[in-house]
This record gives structure tokens, sequence and C-alpha cells, in this order.
DNA sequence: CTAGTTATGGTCATCTTGACCAGAACTAAT
DNA sequence: ATTAGTTCTGGTCAAGATGACCATAACTAG
């Protein structure tokens, strides 16, 4: 304990830091089966600690930007692309998340269209990862993804975040394979589609998927809204 | 834009600056109908801005403490109670929430026990509210206070959250009651009961409540563990 | 024209949920 | 002592949701 009294021990009274970083998922087509399967960008550290190693896009808070305007700027700047769901995941600010300064972490997690994640940009100091296949990351970030994965995959069980990772049409087979790859398993289409058909913020349109080696599934469309963070309202 | 050559508007470019609030829920029994009922502790702001208003508990993260330790610290000074269960509710950011500078609140909401609520300090500047009747309140803690409730309410229809709301031993209608108090509508007593039965964190005890005018309810014990933080480890 | 594949609709048994009934076990009042 | 009043507790029943599974539709590739 130092001394009640003021100004002895200013730097160490200093206030932590606070930044901002953003998991980011996007599908893509795993390279050795075809399926879709989670994919995320990270950044490669240039700098002490962990120079060289990978880990999560973020960078510190600008004194005139909303906490979820930074997220989304993490977003554009490294991989180019806007969100088409970003949320809160967590603040973390555990005492020794790094080793050189006490720092807190906000962090948001984000969904992207396979479209536009085809598309993004990528260099020798971004790259796209398996989400299950990341190795080691600097700080707790390997922590940090757990958690989104975990938090993605209960989203989904219930809400209706599914659709946030494709385009705008798609057929009730593609949101099962977003299911199966976000949830690892298996599950029944017939089943599954009669779950998707009794909700009510999908609707069918009368375009057909054409080019498949079988019978053309029809296409459907997202019209639900996703819910506001409570900073300016609502989530689960 | 300012120039983005450097030190400049340094003063401007201060990081925000970073607090910790609590939203603590403990039931209390409603003055008219005896009922339980949420209440939760307010501070006085005895300070601009909002000086006179009442505000939730919290103050600045002090260099050394961890997140979730600032906000025992928090319920602990405040009430003088140890809380039964917390978890960190948001980071809260917005630019505006305090007139005179940028802060961002990371806020946890906590749950005590009514014996304990019971013994709760309270004085000129700490008072126990009725968590449905609060009034205007200093800064955006209304709508925190709005958000906590819906979390509550939230974890409540999933998880095991009712227990830390009530003693070590207690009745399947004081459970019930929780449930109605929270969710504010009636629950069918038997049906209820059958929930209860069928899920596995809670045990029977021999023990009966004597003392109503009534057939004497079996008391039963809540034996599951809550689930950590990710900054330690998962939460729903 | 046939085999292969997925799409789509359907059945059936099982589980869960909500509404409701009835006896059990206590207290308070007559 | 008996009865009325209360909650506790176990039960039934119908409606709805879920998982396993089957059959046909509709396309492509050979």
């Amino acid at each position: 304990m130092y001394s009640s009294s003021a100004n002895v021990s200013e730097r160490q009274a200093a206030p932590p830091s606070l930044a901002i970083s953003t998991v980011i998922f996007a599908l893509r087509p795993s390279e050795s089966s075809g399926r879709p399967t989670l994919w995320l960008p990270l950044v490669r550290r240039i700098r002490e600690p962990y120079k060289g190693l990978w880990a999560l896009p973020g960078g510190p808070l600008s004194h005139s930007e909303s906490l979820q305007d930074a997220a989304s700027r993490n977003l554009v700047e490294t991989t180019g692309l806007a969100p088409r769901y970003l949320e809160q995941l967590y603040a973390f600010g555990g005492l020794h998340r790094s080793p050189t300064q006490r720092v807190v972490s906000i962090v948001y997690w984000a969904l992207v269209q396979p479209t536009e994640a085809a598309l993004a940009d990528e260099s020798e100091n971004v790259r796209w990862f398996r989400a299950d296949r990341l190795g080691e990351l600097a700080f707790d970030h390997n922590a940090i993804v757990d958690y989104a994965l975990w938090r993605l995959r209960n989203k989904l069980a219930y809400g209706s975040v599914a659709y946030h990772l494709l385009g705008e049409y798609f057929t009730l087979a593609q949101v099962r394979e977003v299911y199966e790859a976000v949830l690892d398993r298996q599950l029944d289409p017939a089943n599954f589609r009669r779950q998707l058909k009794s909700t009510p913020d999908i609707e069918e349109t009368g375009e057909y998927l054409q080019g498949g080696k079988h019978r053309p599934p029809r296409l459907y469309r997202f019209t639900g809204r996703p819910g506001l963070d409570p900073d300016n309202r609502s989530t689960p």
C-alpha cells in the first residue's frame, strides 16, 4: 500500500488505458471439405509486447468516437468491410492482460457477409484464419475469441444472427449450413426447415437458386431487424 | 479534423476516463402488499453534475484492482454487503453521458440476499428504492437500470439466478414469488413446482418451514454454482 | 432413360407446457 | 371437536414443440 496522501505515486494511480478490439466472423468455404466454416481476420503485432504474434484488430479509443464507432472503424481499417452485425461482447480488464501496462479492452464482435469477406483486404500483416485453428495469439486473445464463439453459438440457438452471415437471398440449406458450421453438428434438413418456416422474419421469394446438380431450392429473404445495443438500446 | 501531427490537441485526445458502476438488486417486502419486490440502493450526488440527484453507486477504476473487484468494492462501500452474485452488465460509452467530460462506465449488476439487505447501511446519502419507482436519476442511469432489469428477467427465465436473491434454505413458493416479482406476472404453483423439480441443482431437505397458517412447505437448497465471468471464465 | 442428389412435405412417438382438479396438512374460528 | 380457510403437493389432459424417419418431387450427369 502506498501513501493515502496525493500525488506521490501519481504515475501508479494513472487510470488504466482503454482500448477497443473486435472479433470479426465470416463464413468461408473450407479448403478441404468446401463446406462453409467460420473465419476471422487477425493482425500481426509489429511492436512489443508479443511482437510477431497474431492479435485481434483494435486500438485505443479516440476521444470523439463512441465505443461502437471505434469498433466499426477497427473493422473498416483492417478488412475494408462494413459490418452487417456488430454487438458489444465484454469488457476485459484483468490486471495482467498486458505485461507492460494495465489496459482495459472493450471488445465487440461482428458478422460480415461472405461475398464481402471474399473481397476483404489481406496483406503481410492482416490475414484470415479458421476460427478453430488459430494457434497462439497475443495477450488473452485466445480466451476472448473462445468467448466470442460461445456467444455466437448462443445467439444462434435463440436469435436471428445466422442471416447476418449470409447474403440478402439464401436457401434454407445455406442457413442450415451456417448452423452446422457454428454448432459443429449435423441437423436434420426436414426438421430444420420446419422450424425456420415457423419463424416470422423469414420470407419466401419466388426465386430459385439454379446451378446445382439437383432440384433447385427456393430462395428466402430475412426481414427482421437486429436489436440495438443498450447504449442506444437493447440486446440479448 | 485536427492536425495529424502530434501534441497540438493533446488535451482533446486525452483518453476518456473510466469508471465502474454497480446495479445492486435485492428483494424486500413491498410496504403495501407485503409481497417481495425488487429494490436497489442509490447514492446521492454531492457534486456537479447532477448534484442532488440519485445515481448508481460507482467510482473511478483504481489502477490495482480488477473490474470485478472494483464493482465488489462499490457494493461494500455503499451497502456494507457482500454480493451473492456479481456479473458484468455492459460498458456504456456514449459521447454525451456526462455533460462535463467523456466517461466510459463499465457497469456490473449484483444480487444480494434479503436477510443481508435488511441490515444494509442506509444514510442521508444512501437510500434503497423500489426498482419500478425510481424517478429521474443522474446521467443515463435510468437506461442502465432498465437494461439491468431486462437482463435480470432474461437470466431468470433461463438460468439459475433466482436463488441468489434468496437465503440458503427456501420453499418452492418463495422461488415462485421471486419469479412473480421480477417477471411481474402470476405463475401456476403446481406447474412451477414441476419445472423446478426437474432441474438438477435444487435439492430437497428434510426440513419444513413452520409458522404459516397452512400446510408447512418443504425447504430446499440450491446446489449449483454460478458461472464465472469470461475475464476469468464464462457467462450466459 | 436411369442413377444420383438435394428439396420438400408428411407421419409418428416423445417431451414440454399450460390449464385445471383434488386430496393433504396445517391454522383459526366456531 | 368440527368446520372453514389456506397453501402444499401430486395428478390428469389437451395442445404444442421436437426428433427420427420416410416418400415423393425436381433437378443434373451419364
